[in-house]
DNA sequence: CGCAAGGTTGAAGCGCATCAATGTAAGTGG
DNA sequence: CCACTTACATTGATGCGCTTCAACCTTGCG
């Protein structure tokens, strides 16, 4: 789905997608995962066209709302006006929190520290048992997020397992020393 | 002003200040420029507290509305809350797209870019006049704004006046060649 | 004058990019 | 069922962009 103007404020019911930004000479940039719950964007009922675009990763189930309808029910409703509002917060916040971990980290950190506010994320939403989750990401896409290539984020995920930090299994991700894992991310 | 829950929300009438995030071992992420007329966040009125603190750049003289204040008016009317929501909006936006300057781009592009970035902040608000504008910042704060160290934005920003590109004289900043600096900001 | 903050410059090294080749698993058509 | 393709993961060799460390310079100010 592109960036134009749309009707309808869009939710994630189920599956993965991603906001992706692309640069005139083709560079893209994950800007964040979308997870099951996520509003495509939770703006996006009061702008006129998104700075950027969504992909599915998986398979994605999604419903829909009018942005008017949306607005009208915002506006009419203070109690629901605060989530809204929290939900706009929450948005800013990791996208700043990534900001910090493009900004200041190692390839190493920025690794450990998505995959762990993804772990974060999801445990939320009860996706997460014995440290384990469904991870359909690819290296690519991983890449794309952190602002590094593939080859070098193959490298460190390897380092990583070999290291028996985590281990993937058939798109299944799961944290064998949390502790560990934080250090790398460069937390605490 | 550090990030704990406040009453108020504030807002810059004159000067420049900075959202700052702090790592624990110390290092620092420049999140984003604030300008006269910015929110010191715009969604301050409806959270507990920021992640976030804000540092001032220059003297700064602001001005502040209580949050529950702030709440209920924007709950009272539509167009004020449109009004609202297109500031989150903007630092949405803004946020996303220092996110692929960080994860995307060269030192240099980093750069050029941020300083086109505060031209076009500057411009919206009247204070760029013949493609000069204040430029109070420290290559300190240029740096961990861009995640670069202080003696490379050096290299680099000595690159760009030495092309020829910009000037800078006492906190003054005026941009000699526009079209190459968009083109050495990747831009186009 | 003497100090502090910031800007400038050089030398050396590392982290990550780049280029390129190979491996591997799943899908497709003959 | 096998040849072929496509997508992705893996691995090695080489090089560059940026960091690091360190010295020195400039400016403003008590």
């Amino acid at each position: 789905m592109r960036g134009e103007a749309t009707e309808d404020t869009f939710v994630v019911c189920e599956g993965w997608a991603c906001r992706v930004a692309r640069l005139s000479d083709g560079r893209r940039q994950v800007l964040s995962f979308l997870l099951p719950g996520d509003l495509f964007s939770a703006v996006s009922a009061f702008q006129q066209s998104m700075a950027f675009h969504v992909e599915a990763i998986t398979e994605v189930r999604y419903g829909s709302i009018k942005n008017a309808e949306l607005r009208s029910k915002v506006a009419g409703d203070p109690h629901l006006l605060d989530s809204f509002m929290k939900m706009c917060i929450a948005e800013n916040n990791a996208a700043y929190q990534r900001l910090a971990d493009l900004g200041q980290r190692s390839a190493e950190e920025k690794i450990a520290s998505l995959i762990l506010q993804l772990m974060e994320r999801l445990g939320a939403r009860g996706m997460v048992h014995n440290l384990t989750f469904e991870f359909p990401l690819r290296q690519l896409q991983i890449a794309d997020a952190v602002g590094l290539t593939p080859v070098h984020v193959n490298r460190v995920m390897n380092m990583l397992r070999l290291s028996g930090l985590i281990d993937i299994q058939k798109g299944s991700l799961t944290i064998l020393d949390l502790s560990r894992l934080q250090r790398a991310a460069g937390l605490k």
